[in-house]
DNA sequence: GTATGATTCAAACGAACGTTTGAACAGGAT
DNA sequence: ATCCTGTTCAAACGTTCGTTTGAATCATAC
């Protein structure tokens, strides 16, 4: 390994990366097993163990060379916004789309399996080993930082925590909206599948609508809807 | 001998069913063994097997005992709206208060061990299990379909689709808001915990927010749109 | 050519999985 | 006491899991 950089096989890694990738998203991480990854890709059962040392160690490599990028683009659009700014503080309807606009560009890039890993993505959130989300975690913390603190000094009146939900709320929307296509069409069932393209504006909309709503008056005085079914 | 086993009093498959929902919740259902549920029932291995007749058989009934209840819920809830009403279309906030209300009801509930149901359903909206989702589908069925029609008399100049896609936006709203309170702590080491109570005002504005968002203009473009509040 | 290190391969490893078995135990009703 | 029915139990079933092994193959430098 005198000058040749990470490059290691011909092309066995990428092969095996993209073929978890799409099993991952399927079927989900315990239910995909090292025979499915390795049979879809074409090489050897062992060659996950000798490219990547274990089962897990895919896992995290199988985000890892997908979220640098993203994020990576995430932060890329903020400091855009925060150039033309100036100094001043964004307007939330532009930090919200440098942030989820990343996400949704991803999600239309159907060439390069972007569209796939957005789908795990939007599942993984939820997901519940332990180490995948703590995993995830540590890769989000920098930009997640980054962000919640443009849009607190784009609210100086909104109260930290409550921005700190709505954001919540709105990666909720986002996750689900880009995992959870089947899940829509098991609701209604007469439903022609979508391009990402026009996914874009309707969940934008959305989001702003909920990041700009009225703060609940609780905040005043606690008060319960009305929801008396006697 | 050495150790009087607490005999167990009261019934087995309950037992069962509680263990099981906090491991599912925990774990999710594919890392979670029938050795774990029975470890932590404290009951036999083969019990499982012999009340349920198998480990997807389990998972059904864990879902089914509660979302009966809770679909239940929420249709006696649009039904006491649809009464006051008297045959006028509801407002859009009194839907979706009826239909998110009951979940976060659900999700404040500590005692019956709905709370734990509700974070373990949130999750599941994105299970990539195939029989999981099949069944949920069925499940929502009838419920889903209720709700949206009310959505569609409530606003009649929108059009149909897009009440779907933003109705699907709030179930992704409120499913991560309800499961995914570790991610929130991910991304904000430094906030208080839960109450329920207060996410419910919360999320509703959020949810409120978003639904009554102007529609997007590619939508707009082949529509005239008008606005109803509530 | 041969040597050397990286990669692939078939085969096997022990562990854990969901499930099944057949005996043991319980408590009424006859 | 006996039978019956429902339930619990320890043990084992066959399968599949992630991982490891050691030899075969390839590529390149000597």
């Amino acid at each position: 390994m005198s000058e040749a950089t990470a490059k290691q096989g011909p092309d066995t890694r990428a092969r095996i990366l993209d073929a978890a990738e799409v099993l991952f998203m399927t079927h989900g991480f315990e239910a995909t097993s090292m025979r499915m990854i390795t049979g879809q890709a074409g090489v050897n059962l062992a060659a996950v163990n000798y490219h990547f040392g274990s089962k897990d160690a895919l896992i995290q490599e199988v985000f890892r060379r997908r979220l640098t990028e993203l994020n990576r683009d995430r932060l890329a659009a903020l400091e855009a916004e925060e150039a033309v700014a100036g100094g001043a503080p964004l307007k939330p309807s532009k930090i919200v789309a440098a942030f989820f606009g990343v996400s949704l560009k991803m999600t239309a890039d159907t060439t390069h399996g972007g569209a796939t890993f957005m789908r795990l993505l939007g599942r993984t959130y939820t997901e519940p080993n332990e180490f995948v989300r703590q995993f995830l975690a540590e890769e989000y913390a920098e930009v997640v930082q980054r962000f919640m603190d443009a849009l607190y000094r784009a609210l100086p009146d909104v109260p930290r925590e409550e921005i700190l939900w709505r954001f919540h709320f709105m990666m909720g929307a986002m996750s689900y909206a880009i995992a959870g296509t089947d899940a829509l069409k098991l609701f209604a069932g007469d439903f022609d599948d979508e391009d990402p393209t026009r996914l874009m504006p309707r969940l934008m909309s959305f989001l702003l609508g909920g990041l700009r709503a009225p703060l609940p008056e609780e905040v005043i005085e606690s008060r319960t809807i009305r929801r008396d079914a006697a």
